[in-house]
DNA sequence: TCTGGGGTCCTAGGACCC
DNA sequence: TCTGGGGTCCTAGGACCC
């Protein structure tokens, strides 16, 4: 039996761990920019905030009932989101974490009577440890613990953690599930059943396999089984990330080019810094910029310049410097970008490089210089040493307006709110 | 005017081989 | 006049997730 561990809101949950005032209130946490609302409190879906809502359309909504708005703070999330999991890990064999905000355990060491109850004192652990409500589904497949999480959210009555374990349970939960919130069934995926006369999980289910590998291919049928008790999804996370991308919006286009290469040269290094946490390599790099695709007043241009390196690296000085390359001769005068990233491509272990008998560079010493950086990273927090590339301009680039302090994870910001 | 960021997997079609 | 068939590998784009 699979239990999955979902947090309720979890970023808006985040928030209110150190601001407790906000209980009760609306509340919504913004994307990079201040963009789009992407967590919300049940106070904020009540109100009919949806999830995904440009803040400027939402305006009113949130200037009349007093909405309480933050700006994303992942450092504070991913250091919540790693104590929630620890304390999951602690209860199982095996643990998988899914997101920032979920994990699967395996429960199959305590009794079917007692996985209830056991993962009520799971609930009740992280409630009390780390001040962040979470709801529990256990099944036999990890889409059915998706199904009863909703449920276990859903409806008080759970006490956090809802069970699908007879056929009779799991027929009563599909029934009055909408097709639509099933995992794995996405827009695309819901139009089509839904143009089939299929609105519930229940009728998914009991058309015939099929049907569902016929009209959405390989994922559906995988979906169509779960739905049907049978464990097929895996979702063993690899040991490397198959790419790396650091992106981002910005709160006006940029027009000067050398605002841009700046913005390139801090994206790459953001980028490389995660491939050497990982101790890999990437042999490709790709840097894009665009226009805002929601103009229709300008004409769209996309920057897309993919360099494939002669050896692969980790290096972030060897790194920016293909990524400006790469940006200066795709570079067009007077393109409106809105957004811009680098991606890292074709990534292998750094032990897996494969040295080129022609190669120019002193490696070892490039390697070595690295390593004093990045500990004087660590030391002294990120960006205490940079690339001349890297060094900020005057420009403003990003709006944040509503950031709640680093609460947990940075000192200086620790003491500044103190001071304060 | 204002509209996020970071991933994975699957599939169709093209390139290429014999 | 008439010009194959089968296989693999790679890639771009789509769909999905949070």
């Amino acid at each position: 039996m699979f239990a999955l561990c979902d947090c309720n809101n979890f970023f808006v949950s985040c928030e209110r761990v150190f601001r407790p005032d906000l209980e009760g209130k609306p509340v919504v946490v913004l994307s990079g920019n201040d963009g789009c609302v992407v967590s919300r409190s049940n106070e904020a879906k009540a109100l009919g905030i949806p999830m995904g809502a440009p803040l400027y359309q939402i305006r009113s909504i949130v200037d009349q009932a007093g909405v309480v708005c933050f700006s994303s703070n992942f450092s504070l999330y991913g250091d919540l989101s790693d104590r929630v999991m620890s304390i999951l890990r602690q209860h199982t064999m095996r643990f998988e974490q899914y997101s920032i905000d979920e994990g699967f355990i395996t429960i199959d060491h305590i009794p079917a009577a007692e996985q209830k109850t056991y993962c009520e004192r799971i609930v009740r652990a992280i409630k009390q440890g780390v001040g962040v409500p979470v709801s529990m589904g256990i099944a036999p497949t990890k889409t059915l613990a998706k199904v009863a999480s909703k449920y276990a959210k859903k409806f008080k009555g759970y006490h956090g953690v809802c069970v699908i374990r007879t056929d009779e349970q799991r027929v009563k939960a599909l029934h009055d599930f909408e097709i639509g919130d099933v995992w794995g069934i996405g827009r695309k995926a819901k139009a089509k059943l839904l143009s089939a006369g299929i609105t519930t999980a229940l009728q998914f289910a009991e058309r015939p396999a099929a049907f569902a590998q016929n009209l959405l291919h390989k994922p559906g049928l995988l979906t169509w089984q779960e739905l049907h008790g049978q464990d097929v999804i895996d979702i063993t996370q690899l040991p490397m990330k198959q790419s790396i991308t650091t992106s981002r919006t910005f709160a006006h286009a940029l027009t000067e080019q050398s605002v841009l290469e700046e913005q390139i040269a801090n994206f790459c290094a953001h980028c490389a810094r995660q491939l050497r946490t990982q101790h890999s390599a990437c042999q490709q790099l790709l840097v894009y910029a665009h226009t805002s695709s929601f103009r229709s007043d300008i004409t769209q241009h996309y920057l897309n310049e993919i360099v494939t390196l002669p050896v692969a690296t980790a290096n972030t000085p060897e790194l920016v410097n293909y990524a400006l390359a790469a940006l200066r001769r795709a570079y067009r005068p007077g393109a409106l970008y809105k957004k811009a990233g680098v991606v890292l491509l074709k990534i292998i272990p750094d032990s897996a490089v494969v040295p080129d008998l022609f190669d120019t560079k002193d490696r070892e010493k490039d390697s070595r210089l690295q390593r004093v950086l990045d500990h004087i990273d660590d030391r002294h927090g990120k960006r205490a040493i940079l690339l001349g590339a890297q060094l900020p301009s005057d420009a403003e680039v990003y709006k944040t307006e509503h950031k709640s302090p680093l609460y947990t994870t940075d000192l200086r910001d620790i003491i500044t709110v103190k001071a304060q």
